[in-house]
RNA sequence: GGCGCUAUCGUCUAGGGGACUAGGACGGGGCCCUCUCAAGGCCCAAACACGGGUUCGAAUCCCGUUAGCGCUACCA
């Protein structure tokens, strides 16, 4: 296994929206590479577009690493706090003239972008046209003319290239880089700027980011090296788009962490899909937890190619964490469920507790998410239930002849000599012997007066779950429920 | 259009010159188990984008083509 230097990375998302699953997947690449091969993990909000930043979704995106249990290792940095900074690195690039300033309006320069669009051309910025005399650079200076502060970009004949940990060699002919804004005409900083600026004065070694960044990456390196900083390594990840193949977005389902947080999923299984959603610890190893994870990860194992979101698999693999983690680390996620749907209170479940997690433990296997569990411990924690329609249509299809069965059932129940599942069992199938029926014939109208469903746990593992009272009341309301006068 | 990135079953991937009759997983189909549904077990269908090289030998290395994606802003 190769091993990779410590380093200080960080994440930096956009507060515009949620935290997003692509997001999501990139600060978990970053924190596992911190985990495994020291460093920090910081995190930066950039807030730098005031227009379109929120608190709310600050929030949201604190949230969603919490609950993913990514944690970050120093105070959340802002960019829009560092407005300063970005000016002083901008003025020390336009002192050293590494960067100029460009009167040009905003307008003359649509303008030609669109006739050049017209003309079947390829728009390129031209140097020169921001080029005045110096006396009416000074004039317009002093007038209070708006410009903008572009960048230099050096050495026509050059290229700019590096190694990227997870593609080989990335490289830009210096020519197909245009001079690029650096300072806005309000005098507020524009991204590649602010990113390099605040990078470096964060001391971050490793930038690791989505690969739609790529080509910033020169421009940035170039920054660095105007500014007389050494670079950090770049890492570059892959995209994930939808099953369509294009850009994950919301016509493709949930995009957001925080929805998949509030159907039931869990944060691990969340971790575990997204970490092989473009990275791969070799073989074939697949269920992991975080720290399995942390134990494997190594950026020769991240992809080079986009993957496709697929909730199938997400769900399989909730699946997998649901029944392997411990009856103690999932209990409390589905009492939260629990008691959030109004089936039962905490205390409630608290009084029963070793009842209580035989019940989860029953439901986990057959459940992909945590609301599935909800959904079949209500007739174990509820007094009534409601006969699911086509369960009644199929179970209960002949009227006269389910009453015979069920009152039959009732009075095995009621004679039993004990509440167990091996004396149960004796007891029904006896019953159904003496009917000349099979067991199945007996337990599916009979699984039907108890849960109100088709489909529950072994019928003797519900009848021993809910209880000679309650299993005895269910197959009476069922009686009641099927007697000619209804 | 220009520049860049990418290319193994429908999807996530293993593989890194001979171990490949290309392995695993999701999803699909079938069987077993069985009181239902799951879970589990077994089996089946399903891929190296195409064309040239290099080599005794290419999924693997090189070049080209094609396709997809990204960027091409006074967004981030």
């Amino acid at each position: 296994m190769s091993t990779h230097p410590a380093a200080r990375v960080r994440f930096a998302p956009s507060p515009t929206g949620y935290l997003h699953v692509g997001g999501a997947r990139t600060a978990l690449f970053n924190w596992l590479y911190v985990r495994r091969f020291g460093g920090q993990f910081l995190l930066r909000v950039e807030d730098t577009d005031k227009a379109r930043s929120t608190d709310e979704s600050t929030r949201a995106i604190f949230d969603g690493l919490e609950w993913l249990g990514l944690g970050w290792d120093e105070p959340v940095v802002y960019q829009g706090a560092n407005l300063e900074r970005h000016r002083a690195d901008v003025k020390s690039l336009l002192d050293s003239g590494l960067a100029y300033r460009d009167f040009t309006p905003q307008a003359t320069l649509e303008e030609r972008r669109a006739d050049a669009q017209a003309r079947g051309e390829i728009y390129k910025y031209k140097r020169e046209w921001a080029e005045l005399p110096l006396h009416e650079e000074q004039q317009r200076l002093e007038r209070g003319d708006p410009y903008v502060v572009r960048f230099r970009v050096p050495d026509e004949s050059g290229i700019t290239e590096w190694d990227d940990l997870v593609h080989e060699r990335i490289a830009f002919p210096n020519k197909d880089v245009d001079d690029f804004v650096i300072l806005r005409s309000d005098r507020t900083p524009i991204y590649n700027l602010a990113v390099v600026s605040d990078d470096i004065a964060m001391g971050v070694t490793l930038v690791m980011r989505g690969d739609d960044h790529i080509s910033n990456t020169p421009k940035q390196i170039m920054l660095y090296n105007a500014l007389g900083k050494p670079l950090p390594r770049f890492a570059h990840l892959p995209m994930i788009h939808g099953l369509d193949g294009k850009k994950l977005s919301k016509r493709h389902g949930a995009t957001a962490v925080g929805e998949y947080q509030h159907e039931g999923l869990l944060p691990q299984a969340m971790l575990n899909f997204l970490a092989l959603l473009g990275w791969s610890p070799g073989g074939d190893r697949e269920v992991m937890t975080l720290a399995e994870m942390t134990d494997l990860f190594s950026p020769e194992g991240l992809q080079r190619k986009a993957a496709i979101f697929d909730p199938k698999k997400l769900e399989w693999m909730n699946g997998q964490h649901m029944s392997t983690m411990s009856l103690s680390d999932l209990e409390p996620v589905v009492t939260r469920a629990i008691v959030a749907s109004g089936l039962a209170t905490a205390d409630v479940l608290e009084a029963k507790q070793d009842w209580y997690l035989r019940l989860v433990d029953l439901l986990r296997v057959r459940s992909r998410v945590v609301d599935d569990i909800v959904r079949q411990a209500a007739p174990y924690l509820a007094r009534d239930i409601a006969y699911d329609p086509d369960a009644v249509a199929k179970q209960w299809k002949d009227r006269a002849a389910s009453l015979n069965l069920l009152t039959a059932t009732r009075d095995a129940l009621m004679a039993a000599s004990s509440w167990e599942a091996a004396t149960l069992e004796a007891e029904l199938r006896g019953v159904a012997e003496k009917l000349g029926i099979g067991g199945g014939k007996l337990f599916q109208p009979l699984r039907v007066a108890l849960t109100g469903l088709t489909v529950s746990p072994g019928i003797f593992d519900v009848l021993v779950m809910q209880g000679r009272d309650l299993a005895i009341y269910r197959v009476e309301q069922a009686i009641n429920y099927l007697l000619p006068a209804n």
